[in-house]
DNA sequence: CGCACCTTTGAATGAGATCAAAGATGGTGG
DNA sequence: CCACCATCTTTGATCTCATTCAAAGGTGCG
């Protein structure tokens, strides 16, 4: 993948900037310089966990993860699930402990960089840092769509929305082919992500498939057979489209 | 109030971000230009509302709002109370369309600006630019610790929580005199915004204050009692503190 | 004063949780 | 290659927290 004559694949975030606006030159070069080293995890280890003091920022490069909160009375909470471009550890620009758990849900490879070096980048590239404001307010959005959804609706939609957000994720990644998406996650997951038990969660998922909604081939993949039905039901909006017409001038 | 020579009054939203950092005098006046004229809003009237083409971003001079969502069952879903220093609409920054609906709940007092004008400012002064990305981190960390409220603890814990965040964030304005602090909401709208039914907001009201937490005078004001309890009950993390150590210099 | 809206309380109902236990599945080491 | 064990899925029965429905007080505004 090539833009203003340099290679996407140097630079991750590039990459994912690039799926929005067109990157100069000078960008990819200073995203390139952004990025440090790849870390890999394995299935199951944490990123970095609640209450610690995270040193650096990571951009997913494959792999799935998720961030949760563990609760007093012992419940968890999935806030999220992160997918190749996703940036982790934002939370880091504004508080010192980290908030959330990071965990690698499936194997995961994940490029770091720093905070001192995004700074930079605000001086340097300042329609960078506006994008990242971008991104991050839409991530916002969708964190209070998930909010609305586990708020106010049934538990069969809830679990239609996580798989709205998770289809529409993964075939503007190009992940999704042919309405077959992978799922690599367990029913414990998913009730964590969804504020209910991972036995409600079967129960909701079977109700799908029983209605034709869904087809579940019982390995790790499931495929999206009515996804007008499936959004309808769960009121979900994709928001993978951002609109960055805003912006300064690319330096 | 000054810093650097300049009026703080001259600009709301220099006056919210110097309760983190310590403006440059260049950087007053910047913001000074950036902002726009005051709008009023009566009790009840809509600022913008969800799927409209929002034409400008706010900053909260004075009352009471919140964003909020109606889902396609006619139900209502409250993201969150914005007091004053609050930013509103930075979902302008990333979708054409409000995903949500900001209503004034008491009179209030708006500040506009555009998004031109916050694209130069991140050009200008690449700090105040990464301080906005700070406090959007910060917002999502906020709407975060909600879900978690939400999805995964019981009604009552769900009220402290709000009434929680709501008298933290009401003193770090210091409008939370002894631990008296104004509650300008209905049940239902506390309901709205804790997934919870106006009945049993009342029933987690009366809870509390048969158990000595908060003394409710009815006249849309409580005090809090038992804040350690309260905020045990509920798990709450306060967030006002906003670590700004790793912004680049100011112009 | 009267009306609209809000709060409060009770009783019945229901969605989802909890408890329990039987299949599936898959990874590991022999 | 197979046996074993841990983990995950599935299903049933029961329970509970919150909802729903209903109706009686309050409160404040025009």
């Amino acid at each position: 993948m090539r833009a203003g004559g340099f290679d996407l694949g140097a630079s991750c975030l590039a990459e994912q900037l690039s799926r929005h606006i067109r990157l100069s030159s000078a960008e990819c070069q200073a995203l390139a310089r952004l990025e440090e080293e790849d870390r890999i995890y394995r299935r199951g280890s944490v990123v970095f966990a609640e209450n610690e003091k995270p040193r650096e920022l990571y951009v997913v490069r494959s792999g799935w993860l998720h961030s949760s909160v563990v609760l007093g009375n012992g419940s968890r909470q999935i806030m999220r699930f992160h997918l190749a471009g996703d940036v982790l550890g934002l939370s880091l620009l504004a508080f010192p402990l980290a908030p959330k758990t990071v965990t690698a849900v499936t194997d995961a490879v994940l490029r770091s960089f720093s905070r001192q070096r995004l700074a930079e980048l605000f001086v340097e590239h300042p329609r960078l840092g506006a994008m990242m404001l971008a991104l991050t307010v839409a991530d916002r959005v969708a964190l209070a769509d998930r909010l609305a959804s586990i708020g106010r609706t049934s538990a069969r939609a809830r679990v239609s929305s996580l798989l709205c957000d998770l289809f529409t994720r993964l075939r503007s990644l190009g992940l999704a082919g042919g309405g077959e998406i992978p799922l690599p996650l367990t029913q414990e997951e998913i009730g964590d992500a969804t504020g209910l038990t991972a036995v409600h969660v079967n129960r909701m998922m079977r109700s799908l498939a029983d209605d034709g909604m869904i087809v579940r081939n019982g390995h790790g993949n499931i495929r999206i057979i009515d996804e007008k039905g499936l959004c309808a039901d769960a009121a979900y909006s994709d928001r993978t489209l951002i609109d960055a017409s805003w912006l300064p001038e690319a330096r």
